[in-house]
DNA sequence: TTGAAAGCGCTACCAT
DNA sequence: ATGGTAGCGCTTTCAA
């Protein structure tokens, strides 16, 4: 153990023969200071090792070099790389990461917020539980919606309606006709845009002569629903049976893989199966999933570039999706 | 966009028509103050909506309501599943959570820590990268190793080799006699340790002459480390092929699952796998993974507790890990 | 039991 | 360009 921090900007100003506005002032961005004056300063810091304590400053600025960030489930991947990047980022600057979890509950998720604003962080991150918000937004402190787009909120989203149309796109190409759409919880608006998009695309298709047509289920995002559903969807007599099932998450999608094994149906032989996401684990399953990549590390680099004030961006961004096709679809045996 | 937050303890003491001193020991502990002015000071709170300035405070006290995480990498279901259970009981005690990844890098992770001091939190929980520290010790903020032991630090783990022990007892009770160990960076302590408790429990059967046998292999925690070391003990061929696969952690036996899949091998037919954390994906994978569970809730709890203060431990306190048998592991074909 | 006031460490303003 | 100093909001003495 060492003995605790006490060096302050006044010891460094006694020994570097200065004042604590001097001091400070070398601190601080524009430095207006002789050149000698600095380095004698600088040194002093050096010398002493000397560290600003960050809750004067956050006192005086009313503001701290922290980033909250919420998202509704950590333990979901998708979340987590999120996390990591922005986390990567935001150390990157300086900055620490506060990170809370609202569990896809509005109230909750109101609550943390108002705690993490308390903080008085530079920005806080949101992927809100709820697109309507239910809190009144904080002046001062940055709020940006990530992942999931909030009424009266900037956001960096994935334009979740056309990236959902690629994998009817996809699947249609591989010649399937009957394709069932897992859906997510309908109160996220992601789970509402992606399955709109889905369905709008059948539509068209359907406008211009397709035979395909789609039935929706919906659930929640995770592994157990995706296999809760899945088993329901398989459980069909096979004529009738969708021979491809698209889920709005890779979770979902890999909860179908293992339903579909379960069940001694062959993926993507007896069904194909399609996810969205990309999670780093798309490409460990057996077999590989074909899903929507949504690019996490544009989203984070984005949100960070706002916080930061890099650049001047338009209130809501979109970023496409992108199809990545790997081995869980194929065309079915009766096309 | 309602307007900033200007409530100060002054408009409290004016409102209530008390000093500020009387509003702090309200707001304090132990309120030596009559009830009749206590309620009229907090109701005055309550009128006004009156929320304390976290940085004044953290100023006079030089602690905040804030506890430092640093885990490996967050993308890691264990470590994520860890940060959310301590994120929820942090929350239950008023308290932020700062979240920052290591990455397994020693000086990184100490830059981190470094970083998060600054913030002067209330306490840190460190996932080490490496045992022996190589940082200083805070005096005042307290330091927690978590998962894995640090020398000089408290800590709150699992027993790692009595846990990958009962890896061993379940192979062998199987029938299995070829073993093949996937081990963990041995930087680790963590991945030292399992293997020294797998390979203990192997020599110590041997002594009473059983005819097991163990060859061990390393690589890193992770998903694709996992799959390419199965991929070469599976393709030796059969007669001298190991017939159970015990990984030091989920990820890595999920990754062999993959590559015994891969190589038209069947899991646990012609192979069996065994991994270690107890991860949530661990029972949703094809097939169900048996497993050595952590008891990730038991271990924040305490990490908890300690921080609060509710118990009075022992430096270090270890968990004992939990065989859960599932569908990767079977008796050989040939026993 | 309560009020008054010092002071935590820093930044920014006003003098010089 | 530099020094001196007020004051951010709070807690905790010290008096009364």
């Amino acid at each position: 153990m060492i003995e605790k921090q006490k060096i302050t900007i006044k010891d460094v100003a006694l020994r570097a023969g200065v004042s604590v506005g001097t001091v400070s002032r070398v601190l601080g961005q524009n430095a207006t200071v002789k050149r000698n004056i600095l380095e004698r300063v600088q040194r002093a810091i050096a010398e002493l090792d000397y560290r600003p304590n960050l809750a004067a400053r956050a006192l005086r600025a009313n503001q701290v070099n922290v980033i909250g960030l919420i998202v509704p489930d950590i333990t979901n991947p998708f979340f987590a790389q999120l996390a990591n990047e922005l986390e990567r980022l935001a150390s990157d600057k300086g900055h620490a990461l506060i990170l809370s979890s609202s569990h896809n509950d509005a109230a909750h998720e109101a609550r943390q917020l108002a705690a993490i604003l308390e903080h008085k962080p530079r920005a806080v991150l949101l992927v809100p539980a709820d697109d309507k918000q239910n809190f009144p937004l904080p002046k001062k402190a940055m709020l940006l919606a990530l992942d999931r787009r909030m009424t009266g909120t900037p956001s960096v989203t994935t334009d979740q309606g056309a990236s959902a149309a690629l994998a009817v796109e996809h699947l249609v190409s591989l010649g399937h006709q009957r394709i069932a759409y897992i859906g997510g919880p309908t109160q996220t608006v992601n789970a509402r845009e992606r399955e709109a998009g889905f369905l709008d695309r059948i539509a068209q298709l359907q406008g211009k002569g397709a035979t395909v047509t789609a039935e929706v289920f919906r659930g929640k995002f995770d592994f157990a629903s995706g296999e809760q559903i899945a088993r329901e969807i398989l459980s069909r007599p096979e004529p009738a049976r969708a021979t491809a099932i698209a889920a709005a998450s890779d979770q979902q999608a890999i909860g179908a893989v293992r339903a579909a094994r379960d069940m001694g149906l062959g993926v993507p032989q007896d069904i194909s199966i399609i996810g969205f996401d990309d999670i780093v684990l798309a490409h460990l399953i057996v077999p590989r999933l074909t899903t929507i990549r949504q690019p996490v590390i544009e989203m984070a680099e984005e949100a960070m570039g706002r916080i930061f004030g890099a650049t001047e961006f338009e209130n809501d961004q979109r970023f496409m999706g992108e199809l990545v096709v790997r081995d869980s679809t194929a065309s079915p045996r009766t096309a």
